[in-house]
DNA sequence: TCACATTTTTAGACTAATCTAAATTATAAT
DNA sequence: ATTATAATTTAGATTAGTCTAAAAATGTGA
């Protein structure tokens, strides 16, 4: 069984990888983990002797099969607590990370497999994100950024980029959740920003950075 | 906040002055945690310098009141979670206890305040034990041992002594569990064991060991 | 391609938690 | 009260994970 750390460790090194042509840095890693770049390094000796990625010298690491099968589970794990927080215990979405992120590390497959059916097998964690099932799969779903919808297209809102606290916060009083449409009444040019309804109800001017971290698949309506 | 070890060794502590007029030795300790009486000593010197428990040399602890307060939050921690591994995941009461040993440790007061209300504010846990309420205090309840219910007495079983798996399997065979009715329809003098009825259904003799074991509140019945 | 900046690694040290073996203190029995 | 035994502590070492400061390797721009 891995440690608490080498999970977080393997968990940081494969979000790396995810949006870095499959290699991670040690500088990425230490800024990541918020650790030091040379403890990282004694890290990553160790970590790569259990063979959970390959590593060399200066080159950065890239995960084995063993590291990315450790990795998914890890996902997998925490997004299905988030679901269970959301779900059943009410917190909001900008609330249930820090707890997700320890929750992920209570060791019982038994545990999960339950804590998924109870769940009701849920496909997206409460901001949108795939959920990989016991063989590491993730289901994917066509959805596009806001920022691609033109003047009067509609869309469900499916999942978010950024997962910072403020901006969930910001979308909470504005009303912005999953499921809520979205419709684009007017592209302000200038900021490329876009004034937009919401469920019909109240209009707002949503800014371009906003817009690209909110996900939506259109709808005919 | 302390570590899972160092809340590992204050609950070991609390378990143990429970038993034993209120102090806990060294060796006690070393034995519950499973380690070395020499590491138990470093441990009580370090944490009673965080003002967990007094300790003197050669004599023992006894913990503060900042000790009772971090035990009896676990005890209402692991209570807990142990309620919702069997109440909603389905578990039998044999396979809880490993799980809720490390779920005991995840630090969030919001979390275990919902946890709680989800559950419906349970009074006590699948084994009977009761739960500390959010200020440490137990709600007891009048309870007797199986051993001194006399031929023709029932009572419904309301908790457990021993916790071993093999004790809790073998009441789940013979089909006990929190909540059944117990007569007892002969006493077998010469080795202290009865005969009782299950349900109104089996019959069972029922050894010493198991009855003293097995608690229940007395009945009209 | 050479010098400078950036990244990474090494060296050496620290803390928490553990161990074994040896020394010390307490306890119990004659 | 003395001695044997049991309990406890000390001494010294180990492992995981971390740090800072310094050295080495890599990458980049003129």
């Amino acid at each position: 069984m891995a440690t608490e750390t080498e999970e977080n460790y393997i968990k940081a090194i494969f979000k790396i990888t995810e949006k870095n042509q499959g290699t991670a840095n040690t500088n990425a890693v230490a800024q990541h983990l918020n650790t030091s770049p040379a403890s990282v390094t004694d890290m990553l000796k160790r970590l790569s002797e259990k063979e959970y990625f390959h590593y060399e010298k200066y080159k950065g690491v890239y995960l084995t099969t063993k590291g990315i099968k450790l990795a998914t589970n890890l996902v997998r794990k925490h997004r299905l607590w988030e679901v269970f927080l959301v779900d059943k215990l009410k917190f909001q979405w900008d609330e249930v990370h820090d707890i997700a992120e320890q929750l992920e590390h209570v060791d019982s497959d038994e545990l999960i497999t339950r804590l998924d059916t109870f769940l009701g097998n849920p496909k997206y964690d409460p901001h949108g994100d795939p959920i990989p099932n016991a063989d590491g799969k993730f289901t994917l779903r066509s959805q596009t950024s806001l920022m691609n919808l033109q003047k009067g297209e509609t869309g469900i809102v499916v999942g978010v980029r950024n997962h910072d606290t403020p901006f969930l916060q910001y979308l909470n009083k504005i009303c912005v959740n999953l499921g809520t449409k979205i419709s684009v009444v007017n592209n302000i040019d200038f900021d490329h920003s876009k004034e937009v309804s919401i469920d019909d109800e109240n209009r707002v001017i949503l800014s371009q950075k906003a817009c690209v971290n909110i996900y939506v698949k259109k709808t005919n309506d």
